[in-house]
DNA sequence: TCAGTTTTTGTAATCATTATTAAATGATAA
DNA sequence: TTATCATTTAATAATGATTACAAAAACTGA
């Protein structure tokens, strides 16, 4: 059974990149730490545990080179860092992020949202569609409830 | 007749903020800019050609200010800059974009295209949208024809 | 083994953005 | 009008993320 490191390692092969054991630790953290839109920093100190001789330019590097094979994706919530996704593999698209403005937590939606809307940019506007980017900001369900508790309490308070 | 700008001002004062002369040299900009998708060193430059003596960090403070006030939205196309749009005055949402990853160029759509989209993950997932970015990547219209014609050329060359 | 290429490390440099501080401006009320 | 207080600005320093660089290390293939 292939497991999902090892075709990392084809994929970079096939275009003539190593694995490198900076970068399969690289790879490791992001594998062990989806859905957590990690920044580089955040991936560097995660790494350094386990390989404490790394470098952060190293990191830098290996996660620009993994965005550049598609394996990552590389987002930007607005603020000032840059986050790397594991994309799904075998996905043809990129997932989508739901941030929350209350407490600042990121879900992803991992269906395909986009389809129609891509014909219709592709044919209406003529624009070939290579890959997209959507985030909705917004409340979480949590703190949605969180809210409701609160006014409850409020109303309570007032009777 | 009550000019945009004028709308700005009341916006603006109705947060009690002012209109000073740098804030106004500063939005008359980006009015002049619509569709450009400029960054704060842009803005500062262009604002600097009519007022010299504006300093980076006021342009900074009032893009920030406009942003918070809706009256602009704050972009990041992944190349290390933010950028500023401003919102179609009355628009419910922010507009989309068509990044050409040939050619660089920045088309906006300011058709609705989520609406549907929005509607699934309010109820599927439970969120409350209070706004969005999507944007595409892929190749926009001129490179299209470009590549077509440049295939064009090399068939010939081989006849 | 040797020569050449790739990769890494550690650090310096860069670049966008933010913080700071003193000066300027503007509004307010006596 | 003038003293006072809050807001805003300019100039520049500081910060923080990212990239560039140069020397060392690891690998590759003959």
């Amino acid at each position: 059974m292939e497991s999902r490191i090892d075709r990392i390692k084809k994929h970079l092969h096939s275009q003539s990149y190593k694995l490198t054991p900076q970068r399969e630790a690289t790879v490791r953290v992001l594998l062990e730490n989806e859905e957590d839109h990690l920044s580089a920093e955040d991936v560097y100190l995660l790494v350094k545990e386990k390989s404490p001789e790394i470098g952060l330019a190293t990191v830098y590097r290996t996660l620009e080179l993994l965005a550049e094979l598609k394996i990552v994706d590389k987002i930007n919530f607005g603020d000032g860092v840059s986050r790397f996704d594991l994309r799904q593999e075998g996905a043809a698209h990129f997932h989508h992020h739901l941030v929350c403005i209350e407490c600042g937590a990121v879900d992803e939606i991992q269906d395909d949202l986009l389809g129609d809307v891509e014909k219709v940019v592709e044919n209406d506007w003529n624009f070939k569609i290579k890959d997209h980017r959507l985030t909705f900001h917004g409340i979480c369900y949590r703190c949605q409830k969180q809210e409701d508790s609160e006014q409850q309490e409020q109303a309570a308070n007032h009777s």
